[in-house]
DNA sequence: TCAAAAAGTGGGAAAAAGTGGGAAAACATG
DNA sequence: CATGTTTTCCCACTTTTTCCCACTTTTTGA
């Protein structure tokens, strides 16, 4: 289970150093083994490799003839790629991954509960004021919100 | 099982160099046999052989007095060509199905379960931004894809 | 407040991967 | 059959990647 907010920065190579709290729990999730994939948002998910295994399940066990289920499969299993944290607990992003993210030195990752997300600072504030915005916007909860407590 | 993105170029004998990380599944999945072949969405198609030849089989049972099958097998039976890999670990790729996805020298490489993709990179990264467009957009998904947690 | 430990960072050397090109073989053409 | 062209195969060079060491900064705890 991740969850919190961590300021990090990349290095000239690419090289990300992840923060001492998740090291436990990642070396006995998944020893090491992480799978960086992109989402719709611009962000980058990183999952023990594991977790992602079950998604890569469910993708591929769908229709690939479906327009939507291809357009899918393309976005997550085409930008899968497996990472390993190396000694000094660091892992290395791949070129075309950081530039799917337009990832510059300073970032920001955020546990999700089976992942993490990975985000360019400045993306990462600008789309959290714009979510602010639209939230204070709605005046009502609607669908699978309801019943949510919080 | 391929998966993930990569930026390759194409030398001037048409050549491309199969990325490292892929070299031995691709050994013990078809010993270096790959059959190429083209996609509806302008990208090529590449199978190990033993995949290749159940798809193959798949789409020669289909009734080719359908014209919507006819056009399947003309296009990706017709167009299939076997490439071995040489010994650098490359494959050439034929001139029609070069020209067929407009690949000139920088190109994209993406796992797809069973087989890669290869595009042209100006045509991937359009294509892309034109998918990430449309899955924002698209406020509830349907069908087989509403069960799906990612 | 200071010292020790841990975390984070930078960079260099060895190994691996990728690239270009030339010679030999195969093929085609007159 | 001879000649010119294309294709294949292999060698050698360049670039990238990987792995490891050492230094700096931050955190911890006495």
């Amino acid at each position: 289970m991740f969850q919190g907010i961590n300021d990090l920065n990349l290095d000239a190579k690419g090289r990300m150093s992840l923060p001492a709290r998740y090291r436990e729990s990642i070396q006995e999730s998944c020893d090491g083994s992480l799978v960086i994939t992109v989402d719709v948002d611009r962000c980058l998910l990183i999952y023990p490799l594991p977790e992602w295994e079950v998604i890569q399940q469910k993708l591929m066990q769908l229709p690939s003839i479906n327009k939507q289920v291809r357009r899918l499969q393309r976005l997550l299993l085409g930008h899968a790629t497996e990472c390993d944290v190396d000694g000094n607990n660091r892992i290395l992003l791949p070129p075309p991954l950081r530039n799917f993210a337009e990832l510059k030195k300073h970032a920001v990752l955020i546990g999700q509960g089976n992942k993490f997300e990975l985000w360019d600072q400045d993306t990462w504030e600008k789309m959290r004021e714009r979510w602010l915005k639209e939230e204070s916007k709605l005046s009502d909860i609607t669908g699978a919100l309801e019943t949510l407590s919080i």
